[in-house]
Formats: C-alpha cells, structure tokens, sequence
DNA sequence: GTGAAAGCGCTAACAT
DNA sequence: ATGTTAGCGCTTTCAC
C-alpha cells in the first residue's frame, strides 16, 4: 500500500541501498554523487514516502522511543508531566510512548509488557512502583533495560524524585506562623509508607515544630478527595487547615467543604501540592507546595539517555527542590 | 538482546514456524499436538519471551494501533477525550499512539507524518482541521487512509462532532428565563468560521431570540483567557452574562474577573463548554455546556475500525447531542 | 502435526 | 560512488 525504498530505487534505477544510504544524509561518508541524490530525493517527494518505522527499528534494533508510564493523565500535575515528557523527548529525537495504569496494580504490568513489546529504548515510570518478583521486572533486570523511576526513590533503579523538605518547611513555617498549631493531612495510603515522601517529610517537620498532625486516608479520585471534605467539614473538632497531596485532590477536597457551606480559606484553610497551573486558576487560587515539573522531565530524560547509551552507567538519583506557592487558599 | 522465537525454537527443538503457531493461538486450525505446545508455552514464559511488535507489524502489515492526535492534553477536555480513547482503543484490541499538537499547524503536520510513518491502521484526528494541499493530505487521501474527525465536520473524512444545538438552545432559554437580553462570547477566532460549530449555533439562536450577542476573541491558552477576563472586567459597559468557549477558558477568563475584585455569579454569571469534570469541581461549580466525551469516542473509534476493516465504506457523519448543566456559576 | 522457505521494509557491512 | 548480500523477528503458505 505505502511507497518503499525499493519503489524508490526501481523509478531511479540505483538499488534500495544506495537509497537508504541517501535517505539517511546524516552518516559522514557522504559518498553519493550530487546528481542520484537529487534524484533519488526528488523521487521520493514525488511519490510522497514515508519511512516504515517498524521496519527502521528492527533493521537498527532501536527504535528511537521512550516509554512514559504515569497514573492518570486527567490529574493536571501528571498532564502536566506527560505533556512536558512529550516536548522533551521530541526534542531529543524520541517519541514518546505513554501509557496509563489509572492506579492499577494489574494496568501497571500491562502498561510495562506493552512498551517491552515495543521495545522502546527506554522507560520513564511515575506510577506506583515496579513490583520486584513479576516477570515484567526479572526481565528488566536481567536485561538491564533504561529505566528511570520519579516521584519515588528506589535503588534497583536510577529516579528522579522532588525534595520535599525545602516546601514543606516553608509551608510549616508559613502556617505556623498564622497561628496554626495543628494541621490535617489528607493522602492516598496506599502509596507504600517508604516510598511516600511527602507525607515522611511533613511528618517530621511537625514533630520538630510540635504541630499536631492529623491524617485522613483518601483514594486517588477527585470523588474520593470530595467525599472526605464532606466528612471532615462536619466534624465537631473539624480542622482550620488542612493539606491536600495533590492540587487536584485538593480540588474535590474544598468542593466537598463548600457543599457543606464552608468557605475557603475563611472557615478552611487548604493547601495542595504539585504547584499545577490549575491551581493557580481556580478560585481561590490555590496555595501549593509546587514541584519543579520541568525540572524532574528533563533529569529524567537525561538520566535514561545516559542509560540508553550505556547500559551500564551509574543508576543515578536526583532530587529537585519544591518550594512553597502562596496564593489565596491558605 | 531480547528473547525471539528462534530462542524458543532451539530450547524446545522445533522451528519458529511452530512457536509462532502456538502464540497465535486464536488460529482456528489447533493443529499443533498438546504436547509440544506446552513445552513452548513454557519455555517462552520460562525465557520471559515478549514478542516484538515491529517484526510483527511489518509481516503482517497491520500495526493494531490507531493513532490519537489532540490540540493539547493539557486542557481537562482534550485530556478526558484522550483518557477515554485510550481506554476505548485498548478494549478493542488496539494501542494508542497519543499525539498533540499544541494547536500549531506545523507541529500537526509533524504529527502526521509521525503516524504515517508508525503506519497506524487508521487516525482519529482532533486538532484544527487537515488542510489539503499539504503532503500528508495528499497520502492520506491517495491511500484512503481511515481517518475520522472529530469536533468539526469535513466532507472529506469521516465525522463525529457535538450538535451544539440542544445545549446552545437550553442554554439560551436558561439565561433568557434570568431575564438576560445582552451575552458575551469568548472564544479563539483562529476556528475557522465554517468550523466553528459553537459560535454558528449560538449566533443563530440569538439571532432568533433577539439577544444582543458580543463576541470577543481570545488565543486558546488559558493566560490569554485571563487577559480577556481582566479587560471586560473593567469596560463600563461589562457584560453580565458570558458563554466562553470552553470550561478550560473560563476557568482563565474567571480569574481575570477574579483579579479585578469581581464575584461569580455575583457580577458576572459565566458558562463554559464541553462540561469536563474539572468544571464540577470549580468553586463556583461551573455551568457548562456539556459533550457527551465517552460517546464521541466510542462513535470515533467504531466508525474508524469501519474504516480499518474496509476502506471502502461510507464516510459516516455522527452528531453527538450536547447538553446544558446547569450549576452555580450562571 | 511440523518444517522449509519466502517475504515484510529497511540497514549495514562488505564488495566492486 | 554504488551495488550485493545478509540479516532484524515474525507470519504464512505450502510441502512433507
């Protein structure tokens, strides 16, 4: 059905080779006279082909694409992240293959057998956490594929993760110092506790400051995140600030607070984290402790390009500051 | 690097040709003996085998995969549009190769090629509009490739977009019951007016109505949104009603009101469009006009595996009926 | 029931 | 400067 090479090379009379060799101009050995190659380029303009990429990838045994596994591109700090891996490998000269496990244990394997099947170079995983034991990961073990984990640490694999403590601090410190000497955490716990880093960050920030710390166990749905902000805007003891771990949790957070008659931050004050732009756009505008989105792709980018070069590069990890974004919420 | 099925072959003392009958297990014919198709199955999940998609792309000349191409996934809409096309793609059998354009003309043309060259068995396509005269439409058409549009119709391809006729239409007779005889309307004259489905309907039912209908133009960035907020915020003539042209927009056009000390609904009742979940959870929860995302997705994706199976099918037009839901911000 | 062989579209030595 | 020749990993027809 698509033109090929050889269509090419039989209208110019050269073989496929000389045609590739042509297609390719990048290889130093420029050894194609002027006049094929113009030919040969104006063939393949004239009849308007275009590369099979299957074909390149098993011929070179690469196939210039990175996978990028995230949760949920709905939640705006992961579009976000997704939309910036995007433009970042692009820019790179990779595509970008993403896949989304919303959350699932089971969707996360199938996502990881997916990219191995597509052989991607390399894998950017910001889900949950790549299970030790399944045979997604003995494979990537054993074969030492790319592989660079963010959001959480793990030293199997390179990672890119936010520091937590500088934003954290100033948050603490900012709210401390409006008075608040007790402070509700709203979180998913199902994270594994080793692998949440905000919530280990808060914790010993308080402690140290000897702020009471409450904490409420909530999905990773915007539904959930609602339904908890019911409960807790009912509560005889309910909390005057509260922090939500993701901008867009906290987002069905204050709507379920506001359903009770509550307002923000006058009766409740309420934080996220992420720092999305989405924050910065609702009403109020959302006080967050912000990661540095930018920051974490192009680290990650880089970290598993170094791999992909080498398969034997140093796992390295890197930690990108967040820092406190106060608007009008809290 | 990865294992093949020669691996598999050797291991188990057959030929590939074997192997790659028992993994294909759905063919009718089951005739390999019990006995050597569970030593292949197991020796492939001994070996952790996971076959590789070029090689199989490129001998059966069928990728399985449909290519998704978006203006942004940043924005709720597009974001919920491209979530359900992955899900939607997946449950029958297909992959998603995610594509966005950041609404640049260039970049979509990029976009194309890029799928060309994966050759996805067919592209549903959700950007600005495939502008003849280019390469791309030129391949597309010479090779009836199965492309469905979606959001605004086009002759050429096949089309699901919403008919705004039934929101429009309750969305007017809503604000007329408020008593309104004068509505703004925000949104990206860079549409093309024949494509402009929103604006053409909304301009008719005024016109029918005897609404005073202004029209104010905004870049589809969410910064240039807040731009307009803030300038109609201040003239002296400020509307009291405006529709904008997506809840993505209104958010940024609520914060420009916002910045410039103005109240929803209070001062001015804003509605937006395409009733993403994001408007629900807005403070003050958003009027919407609404799509019905899920079954423009499911119609795009059947109407396009029509396509895949035979080229030569009708290019059908669906319209998907829109919806007003009516919550607190007008 | 299983093997042999051709071929999908392209790349990359190696010849010429 | 260009052609020849092997593959890359897999599917599929046709023999045996």
């Amino acid at each position: 059905m698509a033109i090929t090479i050889s269509d090419i090379a039989d209208k110019v009379g050269v073989t496929k080779a000389t045609v590739s060799l042509v297609l390719n101009k990048n290889r130093s050995k420029v050894r194609i006279s002027k006049d094929t190659r113009r030919k040969i380029l104006d063939v393949a303009r004239e009849l308007n082909y275009v590369p099979s990429f299957s074909a390149q990838a098993l011929a070179r045994g690469k196939t210039y694409t990175l996978g990028f596994v995230v949760g949920d591109i709905q939640a705006p700090h992961f579009a976000e992240l997704s939309s910036f891996a995007m433009e970042e490998a692009e820019s790179r000269g990779y595509h970008l293959l993403l896949s989304v496990t919303k959350w699932s244990y089971e969707k996360e394997l199938e996502c990881l057998d997916m990219l191995l099947c597509h052989r991607v170079d390399g894998i950017v995983f910001g889900s949950m956490a790549l299970q030790p034991g399944t045979r997604q990961f003995e494979t990537i073990q054993a074969q030492r594929y790319p592989v660079v984990l963010f959001g959480s640490p793990d030293p199997n694999f390179a990672s890119v993760h936010s520091d937590w403590n500088p934003g954290m601090s100033q948050a603490v410190e900012y709210l401390e110092g409006k008075g608040c000497r007790r402070l509700a955490y709203v979180f998913d716990p199902a994270v594994m506790p080793a692998a949440d880093l905000k919530k280990n960050a808060l914790t010993l920030l308080c402690e140290k400051k000897g702020i009471a710390l409450e904490c409420f166990g909530c999905l990773p749905t915007i539904t959930d995140a609602r339904r908890v902000g019911e409960e807790l805007a009912v509560r005889p003891d309910r909390p005057k600030v509260v922090l939500v771990q993701s901008d867009y949790l906290a987002t069905g957070f204050m709507r379920g607070l506001h359903d009770k008659g509550l307002a923000i931050p006058r009766d409740v004050a309420v934080m996220g984290c992420d720092g999305t732009q989405m924050g910065e756009y609702y009403l109020p505008p959302l006080t967050s402790i912000a990661q540095d989105c930018r920051s974490i792709i192009t680290n990650a980018l880089d970290l598993l390009l170094e791999l992909v070069e080498n398969k034997d590069a140093p796992r390295r990890h890197i930690r990108v500051p967040t820092r406190l974004i106060v608007r009008s919420s809290a």
